[in-house]
Order: structure tokens, then sequence, then C-alpha cells
RNA sequence: GUCCCUAUCGUCUAGAGGCCUAGGACAAUACCCUUUCACGGUAUGAACCGGGGUUCGAAUCCCCGUGGGGACGCCA
């Protein structure tokens, strides 16, 4: 093939991804997807959405609902699909129909009862459970006598030699001898056909190049490699990445951690957060550790995907947040407060305004909730505690606040004009900046930090200013 | 039990035999900036799992341990 690049030989990339819906999009699946994505992108092709739906009694709506969701929240748009395993019933039946009649598959009608019993013999005897071939055909062969009134499951009919190998683009060359796998079962006894069967005949019907997936499937890939090449289909190129632990070095799972992408929405993280801090997890471009999604996708490539598993970093992706929220558009974070601040059943009004108010504090937040948080006070005059008030509220205080008070009664609401008018009373009275900036602040917002104080009385208004000045000073 | 994967600072990672007295980032610590708190800036500490090989030379290659993970379903 090398010798056609760019020429008419070259495939375009279609890649996939494939969530059994069961619950919702999770920092793993996210992940997957992303690069999945990201490889189809990077190469031009396209990347598939496929549910994988087959197990009835787990698989929900709500749960397709919330993955499309938060891929879209991602912004990973799917080229084809989404395509349901469960609307393919009758395409998987025509091929094991196929392979039947092949021969590549037959039926078996050992009983669950006789299989448990022999794998607890297997177990006993210290040896890898796996089904013994006793209804696999044979020359020479004689099977055991049909049962009465016992449906048959399909299996297929895996080589007993030999090892299937394949380069896996992320854990380099993997081989697993014939010997280690057993004649699986492609088509339980109602004729619905299992797991890995689907995957085969999707992943050919929809001309997948590339499978990358959570490495939790590297053993079932010498099991799709048999039966994509009994199938006589190209074999894709695989590449298993490795999990994503919990910030605790823990396996994540659904009751240990592991939570929606969505979450992170609803706990003020930017979508470009999450992206780029998923893109370094596992994945690395150099010392890069700040990307647009324009720029993984034009570096995004599988030689350098750790191979190892990555411990989920929460105060890295804070940092990441807080560096996005910077860069963010005031207008945006403004939409943000409000609908956060609605929330809490707080309307933000137009004055002040949200937008305002962002630029004052978007580089001083790690998330939109504190960004609300922040904003909460400029709506709802705050309530500072009374040892709090008394600490900063002295007598010599409010007599400065007083002073301060009647000068920007007619000041000009502008921060050049109030940081003077601020100086002119600190000099009428005699105090240092913070002596009067540290009370203000009380007064105004209910605590004793906050951005220059001179930009905060210019987006809270004159108004509102004056109205809690004179209701903490009366 | 059998098979498979995996192992660099606390964390994410760079590193494809000499560029490594192991680099970057988050976090930590200190200092600077500052009207407060942040932000920002500068600096410091912090790692090649262990043991054997191969080689003039190994974080990098091989083997054996050990730790971690996964699989062994008529789940996906």
């Amino acid at each position: 093939m090398g010798f056609f690049v760019g020429g008419p030989m070259t495939v375009t990339v279609r890649t996939r991804f494939a969530p059994s819906p069961t619950g919702f999009l999770h920092i793993g699946g996210a992940r997957t997807a992303l690069f999945s994505w990201a490889y189809a992108r990077r190469h031009g092709g396209q990347f598939i959405l496929r549910i994988e739906d087959t197990d009835v009694a787990r698989s929900t709506p709500e749960a397709v609902q919330a993955i499309v969701d938060g891929m879209q929240w991602l912004g990973l748009a799917h080229d084809e699909g989404p395509f349901y395993q469960m609307q393919r019933m009758d395409r998987y039946r025509e091929v094991i129909q196929q392979m039947l009649a092949a021969g590549t598959a037959y039926h078996c009608y050992t009983s669950k009862e006789e299989l448990d019993a022999l794998r607890a013999e297997q177990e006993a005897a210290k040896e890898k459970p796996r089904y013994d071939g006793r209804w696999r055909p044979a020359p020479g062969k004689t099977l055991p006598v049909v049962p009465e009134g016992v449906a048959p499951v399909v299996r297929f009919r895996n080589p007993t030699d030999g090892v299937v190998a394949w380069d896996d683009q992320v854990k380099g060359r993997i081989e697993i001898a014939n010997a280690e796998l057993d004649d699986f079962i492609i088509a339980r006894a109602d004729g619905t056909p299992t797991y890995n069967f689907c995957v085969v005949v999707d992943d050919r019907d929809m001309g997948i190049t590339h499978v990358i997936r959570g490495d939790d499937h590297v053993n079932n890939t010498p099991r799709q490699i048999n039966l994509l090449e009994a199938l006589g289909a190209p074999v894709p190129v695989y590449g298993h990445l490795s999990m994503i632990l919990g910030d605790d070095g823990q396996k994540l799972s659904k009751r240990h951690g592991a939570v929606s992408v969505m979450q992170y929405d609803d706990e003020g993280y930017l979508p470009e957060a999450v992206l780029n801090y998923l893109g370094r997890l596992g994945w690395s471009h150099g010392d890069e550790e700040v990307f647009s999604m324009a720029q993984f996708v034009e570096w995004f490539d599988l030689d350098h995907i750790t191979s190892s598993a990555a411990q989920f970093n929460t105060e890295k992706l804070n940092w990441l947040n807080a560096h996005y929220i910077k860069l963010a558009d005031d207008a945006r974070l403004g939409n943000a407060i409000v609908e956060r601040l609605a929330r809490g059943g707080v309307t933000a009004t137009a004055s002040p305004d949200p937008a305002a108010i962002a630029a004052l504090y978007k580089d001083r937040v790690q998330n939109l909730n504190e960004l609300a948080d922040c904003a909460h006070a400029f709506y709802v005059a705050p309530q500072a505690s009374a040892e709090m008030l008394a600490q900063h509220l002295t007598e010599p205080a409010k007599a400065a606040l007083a002073d301060l008070s009647r000068r920007l009664a007619s000041a000009d609401f502008l921060p050049e004009v109030l940081a003077k008018t601020l100086k002119e009373s600190l000099a009428a009275t005699g105090l240092k900046m913070p002596q009067v900036a540290i009370p203000l602040r009380v007064v105004l917002l209910g605590q004793p930090q906050s951005p220059a104080i001179d930009r905060v009385l210019a987006v809270l208004g004159r108004d509102e200013v004056l109205r809690r000045l004179e209701r903490m000073l009366a």
C-alpha cells in the first residue's frame, strides 16, 4: 500500500464510536469518541456513531439521548448514523445463515446446565474455561444426538491452530494463540445475535477502517479478526486506548466516581476545557499543553497515545478551565451568569450588565458556577455578617464612607473618574486606600475582597452603590 | 488458575541506545507584582518499580520477578 500513498489506492478513513446505551456518556467514553473523531477529521474521513443496543434489558432511549447530548455538548459531530443494531437484525440473521451454509458456523445444543458443569470441571482442573467443541462438526466425527425440543445456539467455528495477530496502533503487536479461544456463540437460542458478531458485521458493512476503542476490547479483537476473516472481510486497523482512572487512582465505575460529561457542564466547565484536558490525557504532542480542537485535529495521531492507564486529575482540568474562561467572550460568560443565577432563582437584570460582571471576574474564577456566585452579590444586596461588620465598619471607616458617598452622588460612574474621586476622598479624610476600600467592599459586596474597587463601583452603578451605602451607614 | 495488557516526579506526560547531571505542565513551596483577594511573573523541591542480561554506553532492547488493569458469559 505504501507505494500508492496519495494515489487512487488511498482508502478513506472511517472510524466509529459504538457505545451501548446503558447509561450516560462518561469521561472514558468521551475520550474514546474524541480520539475516533479526531482521527477521522485528521485524515479527512468519516466518523460514524453506532448504538449497540442489543442488550434490550439494559438499553434505554434516555441513555441514547444522554450520549447524543454529551457528544453534542463536546462538539463531536458524527458524519453518519446513529445506526441502531436493533434495526439491523435481519442483516445479522442473513449473515448467520450464510455462515451456517458455508460451514464457518454450526448449531450447538449444549444446555446451560451442561456448560456450567463443563466450566466447573475446567476450573477445578485449573484450566481456562472454554467450550469443548462437542457439537463442532469434523470429518469422520459422530455428533451427539440432537435432543428433543431444544433450540440450538449458533457457534463460530474458530480456527484451532496458529495465532491471531495484529499490530495494535497503541499497544504494538499483539498475538494470541487460537488455542486460547473457543467456538463462541454468535446467535443465542432465541436467534438474536451476540455482541462480537454484530460488531464484526457492522464494522464490515459500515466500511470501518480504524477501530479506536477502550482496551477492555483487546480480548475481543482476536475473535473479531477470526470472524472477519471467515467472512472474507478486510480487517481494520485497531488501536486500543487504556482506561482512565478516577482522581483517587481507582477504577471508575457506576458506583465509584463515573460521572456524565454533562455533569461537567453543570459544574461550570467549558466544553473546550474538557476537550483539551481529555485530548492531553493519554496523548501528547511534545510539551504542548493548551491547544484548540483545530490544532488537536492537526496534530493528532495514534503514535503518541500512552499505553498505560491514566489517572484523572481534576486540578489540571480546573487550571485549563480557568484558562479558557479568561479567553472566553464576555457576552458568552454573561449569558452563563444569567443562566446559572436563574437556577438558583435569581433573575439577573440588564443592569448591572452581566457581561461587565463577567469581565470583572473572568480572570479570577475557575468555573462558571464560581463566576455566577461572584455575580450574585451584584443582583441581590448581600448581608455581611455582624462579625465582619464589626471588624471592618469602624467609626473612622464609616465617616470615610460617608464622605465618599457624598462625592459619588455627583460623580460620573466611569472607572477613571471613580478612581480620582476615591483619591480625593482619601485626601480629605487622611486615610490610606485599604482603610476605605475594604470597608467599602464589605458594604457593597458583603466581603472584604473583590476586583479593583473602582471597577466594581462602575459596574454596580451609582444608584445601587448609593443605596447600599445609605442602608449600611444609616 | 489460564491468557492478554501495563509500569518515568504526588498527577498528566516528553523521552524511539549516547543530546538525560531525565524536559514540560498541573499541584506544592518561596519570592515579586498588587488598594484587598485573585490573576500574572520568577524561583525551588520532586521520578526512570526491583533483579539479571545485551552493549563501549540503557529510562530507552531482552529475560525474570513484583505491582496495577483486563479477559475467560446464550453482557456489551
